[in-house]
DNA sequence: TCATTTGGTTCCATTTTGGAACCGATTGGG
DNA sequence: CCCAATCGGTTCCAAAATGGAACCAAATGA
């Protein structure tokens, strides 16, 4: 299989990597959540060529995660949509395990802060309707609606 | 810059991506979750070429997410270690995301159920202090103890 | 015994990425 | 107004990664 063609399985998590899961996208996105939005600015802090980030971000336009602004004639500014800022957990879960489990001893390089509590925090998935913590350990998968077959080929 | 220099980068985000963040390994560790432990499996789950997915496992062993166990002579399985089954809040961030935002219509291919409260639930984001769901509006980045300079290069 | 399965490796063509040069429109400085 | 610099790209080419297929040795199973 190509990874063309990832995006066409039927499971949300392949179409969400049709969408973040090349190289640079993810990074993109994190400079975003930084306050990042000028080509230039992308550019200069990723240190990746112009026309992959010229692609990444036309793509990311395109699949709605940013709208692309003029600013003046001619420069632009990409935000994030709804669908954008939606990725933030995304983000904090990557953030969270690089802090826990790749942190080569020097510590976490930033720490998350809970606006309406005050206090530094971990990044913790928890259940929508119990609040609890959920893991690996305390979900149950079960088909969905759009179901058909998990892995779906061609 | 070239990707094998982005895990250098002193953020957790970069670092988890050089780990993650390639076209396939998302992918293989979602097979994982759903209980695939062997190469062939694997293989013909994903549709993904011999040699990548030897390549793939093989660096995920080496970084301490999977373990590789015999269960044969020359017959292997694959199964998380502490860190790998600590990705799962990864997954289903992605999961979460793609079930909202790209669905197309046909609904969630699968949903998941909290084995305490015994319901179908959204897997949220929420602070690890006061429980609360977190979003792009409510947390404050602040530097950690790991911090250098926030995009340091070379 | 002999075909089949497993878990790969090797080879080659195609695709993607990385690096650099180039470019037109816009802007700021003098 | 003129000129240099900046912005947001595009084009070209080389290098690296991926995709497809063939091949292979060890172990199994019939």
């Amino acid at each position: 299989m190509k990874w063309e063609n990832v995006g066409e399985m039927n499971c949300s998590v392949a179409r969400t990597l049709s969408v973040i899961g090349d190289r640079w996208t993810m990074l993109i996105i994190r400079n975003a959540f930084m306050g990042t939005r000028r080509f230039a600015d992308f550019q200069s802090q990723l240190g990746m060529t112009k026309h992959l980030l010229s692609d990444r971000l036309k793509r990311l336009v395109e699949v709605g995660v940013f709208t692309r602004e003029a600013y003046q004639q001619g420069r632009y500014e990409y935000r994030f949509t709804a669908m954008g800022d939606a990725l933030y957990p995304v983000l904090l879960s990557m953030a969270a395990w690089g802090d826990r489990w790749l942190d080569e001893g020097k510590g976490a390089p930033v720490v998350f802060v809970h606006k309406e509590c005050g206090k530094p925090m971990t990044p913790t998935m928890a259940c929508s309707e119990c609040g609890e913590p959920v893991t690996v350990h305390n979900v149950i998968p079960a088909p969905g609606p759009g179901l058909m077959t998990i892995n779906e080929k061609a």
